[in-house]
DNA sequence: CTGTCTGCAAATGGTTTGCACCATA
DNA sequence: TATGGTGCAAACCATTTGCAGACAG
């Protein structure tokens, strides 16, 4: 949980946003780390999760969290859809605009008070589809 | 894991089944878990887990996981939305039939064998707004 | 200076699993 | 009676957190 409205620009925050922007991939808290870890090799994994938490609450990256295994953190805030593949687990961008959710009061809906929807595809990557036709 | 084609129709399970058909929200494991024990106080929370896992493999129910914590479980399996509440984190099922996905050839995109989608819509429970008016 | 951030390591917590016994078909 | 299932408890593993020292503003 972070409390402070007030935030330092640290040298490991400022890593961690670079390389995350820098690869096309959304990679997992673990991968992310691997890569910091190339350009500063003392970061901790605890620092990477800290300062992911704190860019997704500031709005400036994404997190991609559907359950099943790892969350996923794509820098690329333009709106898009993305894609899982089931069998290996990667993040892909959906080519093309996203697909917007057809119809409905978003506003009140049942009492509800929504706020917004997560949407993912999911589907078998062409990587996975060439090792085994699926 | 789950090797097996073959299964049995355990007591167990029956009752796993037939507590999560009737209650009208959708449980966490451990909320199943409490429920079913009044039935069966002997049951271990592990077989609970596993007997969802297999009913969902199955088919014959739905795990709803979309990180964040808990994976919830519906045994309604007619077509519908669910909506999560981020104050208190309980799941509705959306009203009225739903929201399908707008467009798009869904099959092969971008080399992606598309199997389907996962959709979530995310606000405030009428409960959580009567407690506070967000 | 001051209060936030970091590295480290331990704790957390939902979920899974190994094992010996049980019970279904 | 042959296997799959169960209860129990320990293991797992992604993520979080407490703490003392480091550092940005």
């Amino acid at each position: 949980m972070i409390s402070s409205n007030f935030h330092r620009n640290t040298r490991q925050r400022k890593v961690i946003l670079e390389e995350l922007r820098k690869v096309k991939k959304h990679p997992t808290a673990a991968g992310l780390y691997a890569i910091v870890r190339r350009k500063m090799p003392k970061i901790s994994l605890g620092t990477v999760y800290r300062n992911l938490e704190l860019l997704n609450q500031m709005g400036m990256i994404q997190k991609l969290d559907f359950g099943s295994g790892e969350a996923r953190y794509d820098g690329n805030l333009s709106d898009h859809d993305h894609l899982r593949c089931v069998c290996c687990m990667c993040v892909d961008d959906a080519p093309g605009p996203p697909l917007a959710i057809r119809g409905g009061r978003k506003e009140d809906w049942d009492g509800y008070k929504i706020l917004g929807y997560r949407l993912e595809f999911f589907g078998v990557c062409p990587r996975c589809r060439g090792r085994r036709d699926d």
